[in-house]
RNA sequence: GUGCCUGUAGCUCAAUGGUGGAGCGCCUCACUGUGGAUGAGGAGGUCGUGGGUUCGACCCCCAUCAGGCACCCCA
């Protein structure tokens, strides 16, 4: 066999059966993102790499975007996050567009990574934000709403969670522990770190990055503190609203969700797995500046992004995924020879017609290895149509999974038809 | 960028340095109007690639390519 040219690396196949769990997750996410009132938006996939430079990290667009220049020696990326994007629609028709905006998408995105478990180069991520309004009413539904989806997918609070924490709240807290403003950004990123490394590691990384020692143990019990949400009015008002929207136990304060993105001005929020991995499905924030960076007057909002990698993994893990996902064909119709298809087509037609997912075989083998193909598809019911019904113009319907046969009329088939698939859907 | 592991049939994987196998899948037949089972038969391989050691290499060594995993980084 002649040599198979290879995918490119970190990306993947979506063969049928992938293609029915991506359709199942995605119908989810269409399904309740609607729900809330959002309305679907997409930007392009290729972007100019300015578009990046001035917001995202640097190391997002130097490290791992794909960029190229293209024919017309423009400097082109792949798109690898839609943040910007939107900052620029939005800025693009500000005073058009009614704020606040509830707006969702889905896509693929591009980084250039290297792949292992959980991470691609190709990938898509489901965004959605709340712009133009600052209220905390805001960021309680933009939980609610990935609440909401995880428990769609049929997750239960106790395989995932989200934790919510705020900025201001710590920067408060840190102010307290005489930490300097200059200073705050790589506590931050300590914070982060606190269950990567070990408690000796972490200790000695947090008196690297400028701590005192009185400071690292002052941020520990801070850090162990479950009530520090109460010195937050903005996190009390939160978690009362979000046990309004009946999704309480899928969010909790937690004080070591940080974030690593500068941008986050309020309310962050990270959905984990619970147990086994604990890995970070989905992540976001409040930002008060979306549209500044491109060119427009500030504008509040918040919203989050989710990955369908890690997503997929874990909805694996927990064994939420129906079985028989996907469009299985309903009826197989047979062909019995050459003489006998245009009946066999017109009878297929008729089961179109009616609604009906329908395979017509496509020549005129023995029945034997027609229904051994009709097996292999998962098909429950065929059609026979030989010469011996024809002649009584009737039809034989067979149910393939508990081998009943009947011959009935023509006008009978789909009733016929219809009780074999009850019994067998 | 760093480290570890793996490349053998379409797929999943075996094979002490001495003539490359199994399971599944595929094709044919038993079965010329009825499938999942069973049995019989069959097709299918440059052992990732290139060097080296050896009387002899799928096996050992080196290089290289590809894939996976864990770091780093990050959502």
């Amino acid at each position: 066999m002649a040599e198979i040219i290879r995918s490119v690396k970190g990306t993947r196949d979506f063969y049928p059966e992938d293609m029915a769990v991506r359709r199942w997750m995605f119908d989810i996410i269409r399904e309740v993102s609607t729900r809330f009132g959002y309305q679907e938006y997409d930007g392009p996939c290729l972007e100019f790499i300015d578009l990046y430079a001035a917001k995202s990290g640097e190391e997002l667009v130097k490290e791992q975007a794909f960029v190229f220049s293209s024919p017309g020696d423009d400097l082109l990326t792949l798109r690898p996050e839609l943040t910007p994007t939107l900052a620029r629609m939005v800025a693009q028709q500000q005073f058009e567009i009614p704020m606040p905006l509830r707006w969702w998408s889905i896509g693929p995105f591009w980084r250039y990574e290297k792949p292992q478990r959980g991470r691609t180069r190709e990938f898509f991520q489901w965004n959605i934000d709340l712009v133009g309004t600052e209220k905390v009413s805001a960021d309680a539904e933009i939980v609610a709403v990935a609440a909401t989806f995880l428990q769609e997918t049929g997750l239960s609070p106790e395989q995932v969670r989200i934790f919510v924490n705020n900025r201001r709240l710590m920067d408060s807290a840190l102010s307290r522990l005489d930490i300097d403003e200059t200073l705050k950004t790589s506590v931050f990123r300590v914070v982060d770190k606190i269950d990567k490394l070990s408690k000796r590691e972490w200790q000695a990384f947090a008196l690297e990055s400028g701590m005192t020692q009185e400071q690292v143990d002052g941020l520990l019990s801070l850090l162990k503190d479950e009530d520090l949400w109460k010195e937050s009015d903005e996190l009390v008002a939160f978690f009362e609203l979000i046990q309004s929207y009946g999704v309480g136990d899928y969010v909790a304060f937690n004080p070591k969700v940080i974030r690593g993105l500068d941008y986050y001005t309020g309310t962050v929020f990270e959905a984990f797995e619970i147990g086994g991995k604990s890995r970070a499905i989905l992540g976001g924030g409040r930002y008060d500046n979306l549209v500044a960076d491109v060119g427009g007057n500030p504008l509040p909002g918040v919203g989050f992004a989710m990955g369908d990698v890690v997503m997929e993994l874990v909805l694996r893990d927990a064994g939420v995924i129906p079985e028989n996902l996907g469009n299985i064909s309903q009826v197989i119709v047979t062909v019995f020879n050459e003489e006998t298809l245009s009946e066999s087509i017109k009878v297929a037609n008729t089961l179109r017609d009616a609604g009906y997912r329908v395979v017509l075989y496509p020549e005129f083998d023995k029945m034997g290895k027609q229904f051994k193909y009709a097996d292999r598809l998962n098909i429950p019911v065929a059609v026979i149509l030989g010469p011996d019904e024809l002649e009584k113009s009737e039809v034989a319907v067979k149910n393939l999974r508990t081998r009943e046969q009947v011959n009935v009329s023509r006008e009978m088939l789909i009733e016929q038809i219809e009780k074999f698939l009850q019994r067998s859907p």
